[in-house]
RNA sequence: CGGGGCGUAGCGCAGCCUGGUAGCGCGUUCGGUUCGGGACCGAAAAGUCGGAGGUUCAAAUCCUCUCGCCCCGACCA
């Protein structure tokens, strides 16, 4: 293929929009262009990253033997409405009127859609298990949309859903899955790590996410260094014993006010009081199902919510908002204590043991020293409430501790039961005759975030340096010079490769070889071939890889060999 | 949705405070020179200054409203 005759608008500044690394990379490379807020055009070239990614995805799901669909994207509310989502699902479901004043929404995610397929033609234990998936432009109408492909509105994904007479055989489906995520995530070139996560909206009871490993991600997790055990924070465990049954203190000393003007927020309260953060009890409120409650944790420590929300078996909860805080605290934010306030408190289990803390005052401007949690509130009920991080004793083996990563969500893979199956009556008849809801799993891969997070994991200050498998092209063929034997040399690597089934790019632009090559470090095809003027006397042309930065001389034919033999 | 910031040529930005001829770099077009790591010289095209309203003799600039975009948080998965 000619450069030339593809439409690759690389930009030489990044735009002034994009922040992230992946991002910048994909715009100034001309893979992709933004059309509204987490709305992208794929070009030429991201496209054929995308169709990479789907070939992976096509082929390890086929020999995993899942079939591939095409689901509507556009869904009736009557769909929604049967799963009980069309109320559930929020602001994100972007949802629109027909001409008859009808009402529909975007697919956000396909279980309603492929559960109305499935119950119309399936009847009967004999058909079962049925793995079906699709690759589809989904549409999440996100609150932020930001990073590029890393989280837009718009998006491709990979989703998959399957159908089992029994639970048994959903989870057997489950590894199976799981295992073919391991084997899409590897040729896919991408470091990452399967992680026990919560199963949030979806619902379910067992899950894991694929996580790539990258400092730009947004989500948290932990990993233990000997044992295999990983998990999103939001899940993590912590190891029961110690803390648990751990040293509740005494109180060593009496309660004093500190003058502490303008200085809400633990850390710069602690920097103006040059205290420990770890002496701090942050004092956070919350409103579930109505009713305010406050949750201590530790000043260096995070609040793990989801514990929380189980703990109190709510069905809405949420940080309380600014004016509901200066309601329960009396004070401005940045001042609460756990105090008198007439509030359900829980406190996690490190703050029991802090004997002389430092917490709000319920005063603006103020807050206090010497707080000791079992003296001063002694109704609140200790707890288990904070998040896992990195130096944690792991709760699954006994002498690991976590690592903290980030990481970027490529795939998830969730069992589901009949969450979906009973309200929608997915059923069938059973051996016995007896009729049953289906079991469910279901199974999402991001394949235009893989893009983004192969680039986070891979990428240089020249650009980008595509593992081989997802490179829009595996070789680039540059001529340092205006000779036509350059040229002839050049066509001829051209023909030959593509006859071998390699994918080439031949840069025949009129351009300075600085330039050149220039765009195509920043384009990262992973190999590539200079032909100069001094090499080529001599038969020789010279191949560069763009990840190591090696370079070795060989003749051309060697070069059809060593570049064809590997397609 | 809360907080912060930005909308001026395709891209990156200056001009706005202190109202008066719209400017720079990159890119693009034409001509010439150059040719192994984003060349140089010369000429040129290209902008409803996000939109609406207001103040004013006069608005990119001041005021009000509005739309869009980015970042942090919350939300979501």
């Amino acid at each position: 293929m000619r450069y030339s005759k593809l439409l690759i608008p690389t930009l030489k500044e990044a735009p002034a929009e994009a922040q992230v690394t992946s991002h910048i990379l994909l715009v100034r490379g001309g893979f992709i262009r933004k059309v509204a807020a987490g709305v992208y055009s794929l070009l030429p070239l991201g496209m054929r990253v995308v169709a990479k990614i789907q070939n992976i995805l096509r082929e390890e799901l086929g020999r995993s033997g899942a079939q591939e669909v095409l689901l509507p994207m556009v869904h009736p509310a009557e769909l929604w409405q049967e799963s009980g989502r069309w109320q559930k699902y929020g602001p994100e479901l972007l949802r629109f009127k027909d001409r008859k004043g009808a009402d529909f929404a975007m697919s956000p995610t396909a279980e309603e859609a492929v559960c109305d397929l499935v119950r119309r033609d399936v009847r009967s234990y004999r058909q079962l298990p049925i793995n079906l998936f699709q690759i589809q432009d989904k549409f999440r109408d996100e609150m932020r949309p930001r990073a590029g492909l890393m989280r837009g509105r718009e998006f491709i994904m990979k989703d998959g859903y399957s159908f089992h007479a029994t639970e048994e055989d959903a989870k057997r489906e489950y590894k199976n899955m799981y295992d073919a995520y391991v084997r899409i995530f590897k040729r896919c070139g991408l470091d990452f790590r399967a992680v026990e996560a919560d199963t949030g909206a979806i619902g379910g009871s067992l899950s894991h996410e694929f996580q790539v490993l990258a400092e730009s991600g947004e989500d948290s997790i932990v990993a233990c260094d000997k044992c295999d055990y990983a998990a999103n924070v939001e899940k993590a465990e912590l190891k029961r014993g110690s803390m648990v049954d751990g040293p509740q203190s005494t109180a060593t000393g009496q309660i004093q006010e500190l003058h502490t003007p303008g200085k809400g927020g633990i850390d710069v309260v602690a920097k103006f009081l040059r205290e420990d953060v770890k002496r701090f009890v942050k004092t956070l409120i919350y409103v579930a199902d109505g009713k305010p409650v406050i949750a201590l944790v530790r000043g260096d420590r995070g609040l793990n919510e989801l514990k929380l929300k189980a703990l109190l078996g709510a069905e809405t909860f949420e940080l309380a908002s600014d004016t509901v805080v200066t309601q329960v605290t009396g004070a401005a934010v940045g001042y609460a204590g756990p105090q008198g306030r007439g509030v359900l408190v829980y406190a996690d289990l490190e703050v029991a043991a802090i004997p002389s803390a430092i917490t709000g005052a319920n005063k603006t401007d103020y807050h206090v020293r010497g707080f000791n949690l079992l003296r001063d509130v002694p109704d609140a009920k200790v707890v288990d409430l904070r998040t896992a991080a990195g130096g944690d004793p792991c709760a699954r083996c006994d002498g690991g501790s976590y690592r903290a990563f980030r990481g970027i969500e490529v795939g998830h893979v969730f069992f589901l039961g009949t969450k979906y199956s009973e309200p929608m009556k997915v059923n069938f008849l059973d051996a016995e005759g007896k009729e049953n809801a289906a079991v469910m799993g279901c199974y999402g891969i991001g394949v235009t975030r893989i893009a983004a997070a192969a680039i986070e994991q891979h990428h240089d200050q020249d650009g980008i340096k595509w593992p081989v498998q997802l490179a829009p092209f595996q070789v680039s063929i540059v001529t340092a010079g205006k000779e036509p034997e350059l040229a002839e040399a050049a066509e001829k690597l051209e023909r030959e490769l593509e006859a071998r089934g390699v994918e080439v790019l031949y840069d025949d632009r009129d351009e300075r070889p600085g330039a050149k090559f220039a765009t195509l470090d920043l384009i990262g095809l992973p190999r590539q071939v200079l032909i100069g003027p001094k090499g080529l006397a001599e038969g020789k042309v010279e191949l560069k890889d763009r990840r190591s930065g090696e370079r070795e001389l060989v003749s051309l034919d060697a070069a059809i060999d060593k570049l064809g033999g590997k397609a």
